[in-house]
RNA sequence: AGGGGCGUGGUAUAAUGGUAGCAUAGGAGUCUCCAAAACUUUUGAUGGGAGUUCGAUUCUCUCCGCCCCUG
């Protein structure tokens, strides 16, 4: 059994995990881009020693910060790490909230082997986009995009396919779960952990980490660590570092949301903040239904 | 209390006797190796009332609210 547990940042995805973890006595594979990465701790919200309570977790602290990590390596190292679980008849925990890492994983999206590729950095993106024209194409990327259309080109220069299905669940027998709550609860829920962050000494992990903010991307793209350049640059303070996490992070939610609701067919249940163990009965009880 | 100043989306601001602009927050969306990323799109405002005027957010009066100075 293969249980994937979706959600916003907040929400409270990782005590669910824990729960269903020891029910089902499933392992534990996280599914978040920035929780691959060793040292970044308080401000991902990784889940710790004590709140794992002997699961065994994969995928987690697993990354060093001067790697870039991608989609492509994460979907290598997720189907190669289920396969062999489900080998050993093991049940199944899927964590996290960057989606496409998910989906890349589970579902037969197929990438280009290998990761060198023209950056075109002599074109502009009005040039980009008229040589992607050229072939064709239906959809094409908006001109502000430079990133897809960069991408793109260099698949049609090199001949190689641009799209595959990606509807496909390579994994027949995957529960998909989301944990939901209403928006200004979670807003509200994202405030209160960030000062948490904080109190539990964000800064203190963050100032052990500076010398590696050259050449990481994972501190330079991270929310709860690349809010704090301008600060070591003392052009911000730590309260307005402290809001900009925050924002960032409701925006991050707000996308996760559009991803999952989209991308997805999943039961979502909401997350009770009073009685938590309601919240948990209540997944179980659709787990039971579903093996009946 | 007297004198002065100011009231423009949730917030911060711009402009004008003739379509109220920008930013940000908020909403919606896209997504095949940056995804905690990148990109698209959208709702919403001239404090209340009266007057002058073809037309007032702008000028006048009044009320309300806020700020500063004096006592």
């Amino acid at each position: 059994m293969i249980i994937a547990i979706l959600g916003p940042t907040a929400v409270g995805k990782t005590a669910l995990s824990i729960a269903l973890a020891k029910k089902y006595k499933a392992d534990i594979i996280n599914f978040d881009a920035m929780q691959v990465y060793v040292k970044l701790d308080i401000g991902t919200a990784k889940v710790t020693n004590e709140e794992m309570e002997g699961v065994p977790h994969h995928l987690l602290s697993n990354v060093s910060l001067d790697r870039n990590y991608s989609v492509y390596d994460y979907q290598k190292d997720a189907r190669s790490l289920i396969d062999k679980l489900l080998k050993e008849n093991k049940n199944i925990i899927l964590v996290g909230g960057t989606g496409l890492y998910l989906k890349a994983t589970l579902f037969d999206y197929n990438f280009s082997e290998g990761t060198t590729y023209n950056e075109y950095t002599d074109l502009t993106n009005e040039e980009i986009l008229n040589k992607i024209k050229s072939y064709n194409i239906e959809e094409l990327p908006h001109l502000n995009n430079r990133k897809r259309l960069v991408r793109l080109l260099n698949k049609l220069e090199n001949n190689e396919p641009i799209t595959s299905n990606g509807n496909n669940l390579l994994y027949k027998n995957t529960i998909f779960i989301g944990l939901t709550t209403d928006r200004n609860t979670l807003y509200d829920k994202i405030n209160k952990r960030v000062d948490i962050m904080f109190n539990n000494g964000l800064l203190e992990e963050v100032e052990s980490l500076k010398d590696k903010f050259e050449n990481s991307k994972a501190l330079n793209t991270a929310i709860g660590y690349k809010e704090f350049i301008p600060y070591f640059n003392r052009e911000k303070t730590l309260d307005e570092v402290k809001d900009d996490i925050k924002k960032n992070s409701r925006h991050y939610a707000k996308r996760q949301y559009t991803f999952f609701n989209h991308q997805f067919n999943l039961k979502w249940f909401n997350t009770n903040y009073n009685d938590f163990n309601k919240t948990i009965n209540e997944v179980i009880n659709y787990l039971e239904e579903l093996n009946n």
